[in-house]
DNA sequence: TTGTAGGCGTTATCAC
DNA sequence: GTGATAACGCCTACAA
């Protein structure tokens, strides 16, 4: 940076200017200032910003998985919208445990990170506590609370699968079942939907369901499936907590000679690219997880930059019912 | 870092070696030094240690999607990896563009990482001159070539699409085609895999192919199957450039009434979990995806660490052709 | 609009 | 094995 002000016969200091606040330098130096930079090829070291600004340009997110769909999607979201801002995204992977999330607050924390974006509301209090005192924007995605830390982006996965439960009803199904894997608070949540759309139906309905804590995968569904058949042969419909179980089922529907639609009523939850293209095409709940990175980082970043956010501190991103040929009884 | 020296009574570098070169101080001062950083809750500042290192506990990855399945689990292998060590990793996504992986690399190196992993070996001309006059290792992935950056871990496209391809052959299809979206250069070396193997049969054959830049999706896949057997119905089988394609082949070949093996044969590439789970099971070329992020993250933490590696500085990771019933002509 | 002085928290260097 | 001193490259605060 030297260089650069020695160049354009400036301090460092102007140039430091020019660069994070060109409206505080004159027109004519921050023209010669820009032409200097970019001829030595100058790059801001981030460490030296950060040190002496107490204040780094990191991004902390805090995810429980990075192979999972649904967080794959939030997080194209994210970099899709970081991308070309001067911030950086930096993951941290919870692993579904609340204790490595709190060291993870810890070490984000001590980076003094301009934001902090974390999947859930079920955080450890400690968690909780340090995201209060932080003094940088929180904001918690995936799910609706009535006391966010700070800001929220998400949606109702109780009402997303009790309307999904509803639908499985309405379509003439009498005895659907739920399958739910990696049980973490999400699919507690749509479980408890699931179990609000059956209750309401009839509240002295058994309720049948099949789940482990498993991670799920396509496999997994079909197994569950095969083994909720044999214990429950009276059910007519699966909810599956997530579209990798929804389309194991179905294929191990498919090899139990069934008739999807007809016979089996099936429907997942997210809606992933593959449901709508499947044969038969599979109902499914839509979230907009995209979406969900996109918004979360944007109010993150008009918090940073200072706007005095007016907009609400909640946003509900809602959910879609897809309704496929898979509860389709013909 | 003050109040801990104060809290034993040493100097404050002496708590600094304590922390990082451990044998350089006394048994009993390390103790305590411990005890007060517990008590403390002293942690170090990233920022700092850069600047005054002049090296930072960064790994910078550059990969060319966040959302690709692909890319997923290698992230996940370098996650799962990099978790419990003082090392940090940094995404950025070059979107598959070599211009902004090129930037990508500057601004990387501008925080002076300790270590970096690009995905490809297809890097511009200046990315390639910045990162071999990088002062940290450097290891290219996903691919093999003969002129390595640094380190290289990956396996052969071609090699393992030309077998593919004959495992087609072999099973007695006559007339396979190809079918690829996002044509990125991985693709390429797996669309030139499948023409050597036409060839090899047949050095007259025509090459059926239907390529798109589009990204690839199950969707996709089917609406490529429709359009390439309206103009060639003479095919009897497909390799696919990547699973999800596979999938939509299969579903869109379902749907027209054929049956999986015996009419039509289906392969894909990757083996996601999906493929051995679905009905018809089917047959892709397994990769080893996750285990290309650990291996490139252990090398990489090995020769930071100051190993003089002894290790080859090429890890050729291969692939497994998985045979299903979507090749199976009964 | 521009510049000066001082310090951000840590480590390198060189003594002891 | 331990400590004093001086950076590391940039920014905040204040002054001009």
């Amino acid at each position: 940076m030297a260089d650069v002000a020695r160049e354009v016969g400036a301090s460092t200091i102007t140039v430091s200017r020019a660069l994070r606040r060109p409206e505080m330098v004159s027109e004519g130096l921050r023209q010669r200032i820009a032409v200097a930079v970019e001829e030595l090829g100058y790059l801001p070291d981030p460490a030296a910003r950060a040190l002496a600004s107490r204040r780094s340009n990191v991004i902390g997110v805090l995810i429980p998985s990075v192979t999972n769909n649904v967080f794959a999607d939030v997080l194209a979201g994210l970099y899709d919208t970081v991308g070309g801002t001067a911030y950086n995204v930096q993951l941290g992977n919870t692993r579904y445990d609340t204790q490595v999330e709190e060291d993870l607050v810890r070490i984000f924390l001590s980076q003094r990170p301009a934001g902090l974006i974390v999947a859930g509301v079920d955080q450890s209090p400690a968690s909780r506590r340090l995201l209060q005192q932080a003094e940088c924007p929180v904001v918690q995605i995936m799910e609706l609370a009535r006391d966010p830390i700070d800001m929220l982006v998400g949606f109702s996965h109780r009402d997303a699968a009790r309307a999904a439960t509803e639908h499985l009803l309405d379509r003439g199904y009498r005895v659907p079942a739920f399958i739910g894997a990696r049980m973490d608070p999400r699919s507690e949540r749509r479980r408890a939907g699931f179990c609000d759309a059956i209750r309401a139906a009839d509240p002295r309905a058994r309720i049948r369901e099949l789940t482990t804590n498993e991670p799920s995968s396509v496999r997994l569904g079909g197994a569950l499936f095969d083994r909720l058949r044999a214990d429950a042969p009276e059910i007519d419909a699966v909810f599956c907590n997530n579209d990798d179980l929804a389309l194991g089922a179905q294929f191990a529907a498919q090899r139990a000679g069934l008739r999807i639609g007809p016979d089996i009523g099936i429907c997942g939850f997210n809606d992933l690219e593959v449901m709508s293209a499947a044969h038969p095409a599979i109902t499914s709940v839509r979230t907009f997880r995209r979406e969900m990175g996109e918004i979360a980082l944007q109010r993150l970043l008009a918090r940073i930059e200072g706007a005095d956010d007016p907009s609400e501190a909640v946003v509900d991103l809602s959910w879609r019912l897809e309704p496929r040929s898979s509860t389709d009884r013909g």
